[in-house]
RNA sequence: CGGCGUGUGGCUCAGCUUGGUAGAGCGCUACGUUCGGGACGUAGAAGUCGCAGGUUCAAAUCCUGUCACGCCGACCA
């Protein structure tokens, strides 16, 4: 909904989103820049909500029987280079550390661009027989890729994120992992963060380096554009046989360890950004907003108001409730909350504690409605539920209306030319034509959806005989 | 790594063309009046002008170099 604009500190999205992402990072709060180009200071406001991501993903994680555990940041250079295509892939990208204070080291390290290399030296010596199996292990922690462009929680040099690895004792098990994982993910998007997501696989070209098969969850947000927010590999038996990860299966063979790794990143924060904000600022899905509900006192210096507002709080102990007291005006606090994306905001002034009642103001759509005091908790209650709900249905609309069919390659340059959002088309299969319609468009197959529709018999790029439908985008 | 742009109180920027006492707004501190959509008054604190050389009697301003950051492309979660 393009609810009128409140903050004028904020470019608005039409005009410039680039402008208007930064600006709401900024507004919000959620980051600082560093004087280390493409690291970032990630204030409380946006460390709370990836704390808030990680508790509700860790949750999902252990249900699913991963147990956390926690590698080096090192890794030396003959240890990355095990994997021929795991190091083409990462090269160009690791940082090096050359000196171990002001000696050179014998070997060079890098700082952990992933940690594949890592896990697999572990289980080498950590699994000897099938009973080992499976190991379904995942570690929180930061990793650095040397990237040449940075922006706030898209891309940055240093990044938060989980990373799962696991060893498997069959094949089958693997790709049950994998999906499995995916899964996960999806679902924590879709009920978590109100984002609704596309499933699929990545083409051969898009896939990790190293990996079997990749799976990815697409996401669109406002403009069009498409963000990978999560990502589940199979590796197979790549990686055992280039680790020599073997373990004495029951019939007494000696066989290779079959993996999967998994991960989701800060970058999903810049996910809630741009599929949830608006002119406004920040909007947060109630379960990922550290803070839900903003009560903002009216008249605060009269008798009585402030520890209203308090008691208020304390009422609603079952959400995430603060109060602004704060000695700014109150229009100041609107405006300061609604930048910063928190759902609800309570007002309460003496006019309303002598009627027994207080205003609540949706962040979402605008909305405000009165509501009686003793009604509260049961209004709020339902409020958040319903702003979370209607933020899904919302991206769940945005994602269909920017969703296209083409049959031609005609169809498909013009949709591409005149509108953003992903287009679903068929596609021959092969690399070269995928290469041929990036270079030509700046357009890349995003993934092959698990729901496939047979759209037409031929590859919309190129004409050849169709073999999958795939969902192509414009990409962060 | 290419293209563009920016570095001056905490923030946004003016001043630079034409060298001569470092400025404004916001923010900050104190006090008072305010408070239902970014309130106001009074007083106050706060700047090695990114850094290093050079030219000059004199450099924020001119010259050379350098560093950093931002945006857009190619590469990537």
């Amino acid at each position: 909904m393009a609810e009128k604009k409140l903050v004028e500190a904020i470019t608005s999205m039409s005009e410039d989103f680039a402008q208007w992402y930064t600006d709401v990072v900024k507004k919000a709060e959620l980051i600082d820049y560093s004087n280390v180009k493409g690291c970032m200071v990630i204030k409380p406001a946006g460390y709370a909500i990836w704390e808030n991501i990680q508790r509700q993903l860790d949750e999902r994680f252990k249900a699913a029987g991963v147990e956390n555990v926690y590698m080096p940041m090192f890794i030396p250079e003959s240890l990355l280079q095990k994997e021929k295509d795991h190091v083409e892939g990462f090269a160009p990208e690791v940082a090096w550390v050359t000196h171990g204070g002001l000696n050179p080291l014998q070997e060079r390290m890098c700082v952990r661009p992933t940690s594949e290399t890592l896990f697999c030296d572990f289980y080498k010596g950590d699994i000897h027989s099938y009973r080992d199996l499976p190991r379904v292990y995942n570690q929180w922690c930061s990793v650095v890729r040397w990237e040449k462009e940075t922006r706030p929680f898209l891309r940055s040099r240093e990044f938060l994120w989980q990373e799962g690895h696991t060893a498997h004792a069959t094949a089958a098990q693997a790709q049950e992992r994998t999906e499995q994982m995916l899964n996960v993910y999806a679902d924590f998007c879709e009920e978590v963060l109100a984002i609704p997501v596309v499933k699929g696989r990545k083409t051969e070209k898009e896939k990790f380096a190293g990996a079997e098969a990749t799976y990815t969850i697409e996401a669109l947000m406002h403009d069009g554009k498409a963000l990978q927010s999560g990502t589940s590999h199979n590796f197979g038996d790549g990686f055992a046989k280039a680790f020599g990860i073997q373990f004495t299966d029951r019939d007494n063979q000696l066989k290779y360890v079959h993996q999967t790794s998994w991960g989701m990143s800060t970058r999903i924060i810049g996910a809630i950004i741009m599929v949830h904000g608006d002119d406004s600022g920040l909007v947060l899905p109630p379960r990922i907003a550290p803070t839900q509900v903003m009560i903002i006192p009216i008249q605060q210096k009269k008798e009585g108001v402030l520890a209203k507002a308090f008691e208020l709080q304390e009422k609603l102990g079952a959400f995430r409730v603060k109060v602004d007291d704060s000695d700014k005006s109150p229009g100041w606090k609107f405006s300061e909350q609604e930048m910063r994306g928190i759902p609800l905001r309570v007002e309460i002034g003496p006019k309303d504690i002598e009627a027994g009642k207080c205003v609540i103001c949706r962040r979402d759509n605008g909305e405000k409605l009165e509501t009686a005091l003793d009604q509260l908790e049961e209004t709020v209650g339902r409020l958040l539920d319903q702003v979370q709900n209607d933020l899904l249905a919302k991206a769940r609309r945005h994602l269909e209306e920017h969703t296209f069919t083409a049959t031609s390659r005609e169809e498909f340059e013009q949709i591409f030319s005149e509108k953003s959002g992903f287009v679903k088309a068929m596609w021959c299969g092969e690399q070269s034509c995928e290469e041929e319609v990036k270079d030509s468009l700046g357009v890349t197959s995003r993934c092959m959806p698990f729901e496939q529709e047979q759209l037409s018999d031929t590859c919309a790029c190129c004409g050849r005989p169709a073999r999958k439908m795939v969902y192509w985008g414009k990409a962060y």
